[in-house]
DNA sequence: CACTATTGAGACATACTTGTCTTATTTTTG
DNA sequence: CAAAAATAAGACAAGTATGTCTCAATAGTG
């Protein structure tokens, strides 16, 4: 295992973002394919991920630390609810293959504190319904849910048909869809 | 190849929708899986397709139909673009299963028709737009895209926590979503 | 009831993926 | 440059999925 000289920890890299991008779009794609997209043979491949588990157990870890940085930026308990939530949205945008992978994967395995933060989300959009900030006929499970479609949405449309959305547009739109959907007034989005 | 009796083609159905079901959740699931989920063994599976792209290809075919029957149910041409845009979005719930497999396929080959089709709704979108019933600030690419997201939330979350979000709450919130996200004039959702 | 269609169980060879290991080559570092 | 680290290439056995086939059992039909 190594893990000391910068070059190793620079390959252990490229190799988990390979993994978490091919992953993403094949679930059970070959080894040799994820080392392929890294430009790595697939010895190396196994001398720093011995399994598919360890792997996908590294990016599992990698996802779940993005989804933590993202809610604790967006500061939850700050200004309205609607406000906080076009916060976390765009937070959530700046690490999308991560969160992802982590999305297509059957077994999210629940973390103790994942738990915690979904009740602090789901506390900021009751905070936001209750200061009229938020559509009070949406449920907060629904919205809480739908943006993980969104984000799917971001990820994806760009990559199948870049010639008619790019990457930026696509985050644009995909905000301004959210806030108008979630909004008490959506004419002041 | 049966293709007389009744009881032939009601196992053939069954068949078919296990591994639309089956595939949808893991496109690479073995052909056992799917077997057993229609009450089939591995046999009659290959009885009536021969192949996995076989099952497929008729997989494919099926959605398409449902494609094809829910834009042509919605009638675009009638009522406002955003009127025209509900009964769409309503219709394609309809179909949820044999669609959710088609946008997750990784070659959704390029029908003739089905290029027609997306012309279609990209004119009722800009009908919406110049008839000031859809937002002009989103672009046509994104409204029509994005939908697709949507159904996968409305197909996957009642599966994944069908204790907080059931099948007809999650449809009625996206419907909702969908509206108000799309609409010029949102407050008249 | 007799006949036919449909199905289940299992054997079998093939192909692919996986994880481990060995050896030679390249890259990095002191 | 010389030693050490990192990598590539490939062999190998084990596991699994696949497609084909055969034969016996079951269900449906006239």
């Amino acid at each position: 295992m190594p893990e000391h000289t910068a070059a190793a920890e620079r390959t252990r890299r490229a190799v988990l973002e390979a993994g978490i991008e091919v992953l993403a779009s094949n679930p059970s794609a070959p080894l040799s394919e994820i080392a392929a997209k890294a430009g790595v043979s697939r010895s190396t491949f196994h001398r720093y991920f011995s399994d598919r588990s360890a792997l996908k157990k590294a990016a599992g870890e990698l996802a779940v630390e993005a989804w933590h940085t993202a809610v604790e930026r967006a500061g939850l308990t700050k200004g309205t609810g609607l406000e906080a939530y076009r916060r976390l949205c765009t937070e959530l945008m700046d690490s999308l293959p991560a969160l992802i992978w982590w999305m297509t994967q059957d077994a999210p395995e629940d973390h103790p504190e994942g738990e915690e933060i979904d009740r602090n989300i789901a506390a900021m959009l009751q905070r936001g319904q209750e200061d009229g900030s938020i559509d009070p006929q949406l449920s907060i499970e629904w919205i809480s849910n739908s943006v993980w479609a969104m984000l799917y949405a971001v990820y994806y449309i760009p990559i199948e048909t870049p010639e008619k959305l790019g990457r930026f547009e696509a985050r644009q739109q995909a905000l301004r869809a959210l806030m108008k959907a979630a909004a008490a007034d959506p004419s002041s989005v």
